[in-house]
DNA sequence: CGCGGCTTTGATGTTCATCAAGTAAAGTGG
DNA sequence: CCACTTTACTTGATGAACATCAAAGCCGCG
């Protein structure tokens, strides 16, 4: 973890528009003086479950995973945020302790702010009030649906589909490196390491994957596409 | 469906300080002159998936069950809301067609607002704002919470959940009538109806529950509750 | 009275988690 | 830098958990 020096103020970000949109220059000033910008190593972690709430988070760049550590140490990945994320819209509005934990996957670089700041903001200007309440319905809705689209898939399904989310959501390619073990995605996608190393290798054996250690290549989407949908 | 004629103001609804304490006496006068009470007969369909969303819908009493229709209409139950609910909130700040179908499961009234009034107050009110969203998050949350907690459950384990479920936070007691048919219950936690019937025929037999119709009786709580957490 | 939906039970086979065992890779401390 | 430990990855064998299929009784409704 380290501490960027930041030499563009918000008012500059390419982000802005995206939520901070609503805000006035002013505004958007007082944002800025308190904000940090910083680095976490992949591995690093960001938050912690339970911890008290005390900022606003903002993902610049990077990737990170948010997840809950169950009874048996077991985790569960609830999501994985990226780029103009802002990841912590799950728990500050509702509660004053986070509710999952996060940690780098990537390199990444989160905006801080102060949390009782944005709070201020959002009763101060409407506006940024219906942003907020718009980002962090989409945030929970996209949640909720591949959850539930997950959960009625077979095995082969739920790989299809995460193999189609690292592709299209997250590098925009068919080749890719995974940013995750293979333990990770079975915790994302409930199910158990052997059984996601197991259809892996049978995607590879059938040719519609390539794999080479964590790198990725999806030789044929059509089938990936088909499998996914039908579970 | 039938539109109850109502002798009451939003300023004396016992239900005013869960989130429209924040309004001003006119700004609930403002409410109050658009607002409907409307009452659902058990059965009947309250919003469809995709609907355009006009109103702002608040579960004054009764019971309705939230859910979505997958490709082979197959139905996923969401959630179960209960007097005091705000229904729409799902969707209404992050589209303008419902995601999910509602219909209720027991006579249900129900409290229409105009959806756009919502949001002009919550423009120009930064306090209720900040209480929609926190009312917001804390639905959403408990969503995803029992989602995730039920997807790590065997079926024993679901059926136990579901059981304390309806005991502990809607009925408020131990023997109850059961507002959902076995589908439903299987919708609900992700199952098949078949094994929902076979294990509440287990625990009848095992003398954990009393099964009358649609009547249970839990006699042995502390059961349900080991099974319920174990998993 | 017949039809469709809900409930129930049994039989069957598939899907999947678990256990075991081994290799490879990556960190750790002297 | 090397021995050591731990973590990640992989494959196979086994049995348990679960979905599916089938059949029959029940009830409400037109």
């Amino acid at each position: 973890m380290q501490v960027l020096k930041s030499h563009t103020s918000c008012k500059d970000c390419p982000y802005k528009t995206l939520v901070f949109g609503a805000l006035t220059d002013s505004e958007l000033e007082y944002v800025n003086t308190t904000r940090k910008e910083i680095l976490f190593k992949k591995g690093e972690v960001i938050t912690r479950e339970g911890d008290k709430i005390k900022e606003f988070l903002y993902l610049k760049s990077g990737l990170l995973k948010v997840f809950k550590t169950g009874p048996d140490n077991k985790d569960q990945i609830i999501r994985i945020a990226r780029t103009s994320d802002f990841v912590s819209l799950l728990s500050m509005f509702s509660n004053d302790t986070y509710k999952y934990s996060m940690t780098a996957i990537e390199d990444t670089t989160v905006c801080i702010m102060d949390s009782d700041q944005i709070k201020q903001l959002v009763e101060s200007n409407g506006k940024f009030a219906i942003e907020i309440l718009n980002r962090i319905s989409n945030t929970y809705d996209t949640i909720i649906e591949s959850t539930f689209k997950i959960r009625q898939k077979h095995l082969r399904g739920r790989i299809a589909y995460i193999l189609l989310y690292f592709a299209n959501k997250i590098y925009h390619r068919n080749k890719f490196e995974l940013p995750v073990s293979r333990r990770e995605i079975a915790e994302l996608i409930n199910m158990t390491t052997e059984n996601v190393i197991r259809i892996l290798s049978e995607f590879r054996k059938d040719n519609i994957i390539k794999i080479d250690g964590k790198t990725i290549e999806i030789l044929n989407v059509e089938f990936l596409e088909k499998l996914s949908k039908s579970g």
